[in-house]
DNA sequence: TAGATTGTTAATCGATTAACAATC
DNA sequence: TAGATTGTTAATCGATTAACAATC
């Protein structure tokens, strides 16, 4: 594969998309896909996809379409999906609570593999079949678990210092509910999920 | 204001993280700010933000900078938060009880206005001082108290069905927790907050 | 005045889309 | 073979950044 093209981030967020809806035409016993079916089904240009895909190698068959399990199999080497990733929680409160319970990960290799809190009331709590630990056992947990990505659902005010310890600690990607800016190293990737802002860009469409 | 250029979505993602970081200066009695300092507090280049604001009005002083309180009334303006914005939360699971109590909107000016679930059992469970309504009540409620934006936090299977029942009532922006793409009208706007995805694609940047 | 900083233009960079030869 | 669909090139479109005159 590896066309060794450089891949736009716009790009890898497509992917998860593109992997989902074949996982569903796997479940529905669909072998073949063309890249117009894809389009239409995801909202997405087909010569769009056919690009994407492409950079990655030559999966398709010319008059044919995809052959989804191929399709299916490669994208998840491409995300790196073919070994479990372990995911690393902080912050045990509502929205951690839901995130972890929420174990859709799991049938794609991902799963949660540590909770943290700094609230002591919390400590030993079970969470979707692990404990609640202090912020104290986080670098020692990540480093003997070998986690590389994160998911921050913590106040604001916490944010860049718990993010500083994560990277520390060998953190390289951070999934961050907390509604502020955080600053990392150009080898880290932050993701921002926070649910104030992607509302209030909505309500600026309103009228 | 309004120099009616058309407003990219990019632009429109960046103002609430403007807005953010305004009323932080504004918290702790910082009145003025140059393009300079919030770009490199919130990594955005200078430039980008001045010719952002500019799209909107001259908000700025030469020389000077930015007045930050007339800068957070204008942006204020601009995305429509000037008077309160309800919205509608579909899905009392764990993740809509946790949005829902999340109510860090409400200093924003937006506020979840009635929960709905088609779970029976929950039907008048009170959620942040709301009761579960069934979802039979779902249009009357969205038009009685004229809300326009949706936050459906349900199964995918369901996402498709309720969303078409959302726009029907008169809904014009969804934020999609819903690990599944849904289609709409172009008048209705779909921001997507799937975890899966967006954790996904941060696999990707590993090693 | 000198220094700082905006608003804006022009240059660059990147992403999307259309079109079509290659080929199954 | 005829029809379908890929992979890829070229054209278009859009977004970011650099640079600088205007001006506080």
């Amino acid at each position: 594969m590896a066309k060794h093209e450089k891949i736009s981030e716009a790009v890898v967020r497509r992917l998860p998309i593109y992997l989902r809806y074949l996982s569903y035409l796997q479940q529905v016993n669909v072998t073949t896909v063309s890249s117009q079916q894809m389009g239409m089904n995801l909202d997405v240009n087909p010569a769009q996809i056919r690009k994407d895909l492409a950079a990655f190698g030559d999966f398709g068959k010319k008059g044919i379409g995809y052959d989804v399990n191929y399709l299916v199999e490669n994208i998840r080497q491409i995300l790196k999906l073919t070994e479990e990733v372990r995911v690393v929680l902080v912050g045990a409160g509502h929205l951690g609570h839901a995130i972890s319970n929420y174990n859709a990960y799991m049938k794609d290799n991902m799963r949660i593999a540590a909770i943290f809190d700094s609230d002591p009331q919390k400590w030993g709590k079970e969470v979707a079949g692990l404990q609640i630990q202090p912020m104290e056992e986080m670098a020692e947990t990540i480093q003997a678990k070998n986690i590389k990505l994160a998911i921050m659902t913590i106040p604001a005010t916490a944010a860049q210092t718990v993010c500083d310890q994560l990277i520390q600690a060998g953190i390289k990607g951070i999934l961050n509910f907390a509604p502020t800016t955080i600053r990392v190293p150009k080898d880290v990737r932050v993701h921002y999920a926070d649910v104030t802002s992607n509302l209030q860009s909505l309500a600026y469409y309103l009228t």
